[in-house]
DNA sequence: TTTAGTGCAAATCCTTTGCAGCACC
DNA sequence: GGTGCTGCAAAGGATTTGCACTAAA
């Protein structure tokens, strides 16, 4: 999709090394604060510019889930998520079973459809323990 | 989920009312303008507010998909939805068949698994045409 | 040398919030 | 009457952008 050619900057190849290295979905500024210790005077900016260039090329995800910031995937190979319907944690999950569709394909639009995305939602552990306490106070 | 009573003010009933009537996903502000030719001195916040509560209560549905503003939609029945990878634009579905899932459900999470959501992506009709001109300019 | 990329700061966009007054129960 | 909701305006958080400068090609 990038039409114009990129050159081959320390700050680029650093902001995708660490991002790969997260193994998390680190949100623009996460990863600044990362990236910030081995090239101490990049800007948040030029972490943004770069993440969305990254995205652009397909080197990197940008995930749109949920509420908060914006998070960013160094694995591009096909993986699929789980996110904290409480604490919005977003985490990696396997799966036994491929989700090989046996969907059919939509009908009624003029879209051009591409393919369609699946997401898991749960609660995750840390706010399970929690919800036991929520669940004592509401009986109020 | 909500724990305290709701009041059912004239603001609350209009912005329900016009968010059911409105096929489309508005954004927070959309539905202000449109909710502003009925109830004149409402604000912003309070279609914010509004909002938030509906979605707390199950008459709404909040959708965080891509960048850009939030969406809300009105139809809480099971449905899906198609956007737009490039105008992201956000459009219901019908699909031939239900997404039944034959997925497994994860393992190698500490998750407690919910369910899973299913979205389509691809291009919509008004973005197909102008792709083909933005197809030849990259031919440079 | 050319020009894309950078750091910095300001701007923008979207959403949330504090507060004083209003209106629902 | 009490208090949840409103309008307003200001604050807040995340992301983008303009600009002069730096550095990759």
């Amino acid at each position: 999709m990038g039409g114009k050619k990129k050159r081959e900057t320390v700050q680029r190849r650093i902001v995708l090394e660490e991002l790969k290295r997260l193994k998390s979905h680190p949100t623009a500024d996460e990863l600044y604060q990362r990236v910030r210790e081995r090239v101490p005077r990049i800007s948040l900016g030029t972490v943004y510019r770069n993440l969305e260039s990254l995205v652009d090329e397909g080197l990197a995800l940008r995930l749109d889930s949920g509420p908060g910031p914006r998070r960013y995937d160094g694995t591009t190979r096909k993986h699929y998520h789980i996110q904290c319907v409480n604490c919005y944690r977003l985490d990696d999950i396997m799966l036994k079973l491929k989700p090989e569709p046996k969907y059919k394909y939509p009908h009624l639009t003029d879209y051009a459809v591409q393919g369609f995305r699946v997401e898991f939602f749960g609660v995750c552990p840390t706010c399970m323990k929690q919800q036991q306490k929520v669940l004592l106070k509401e009986k109020k």
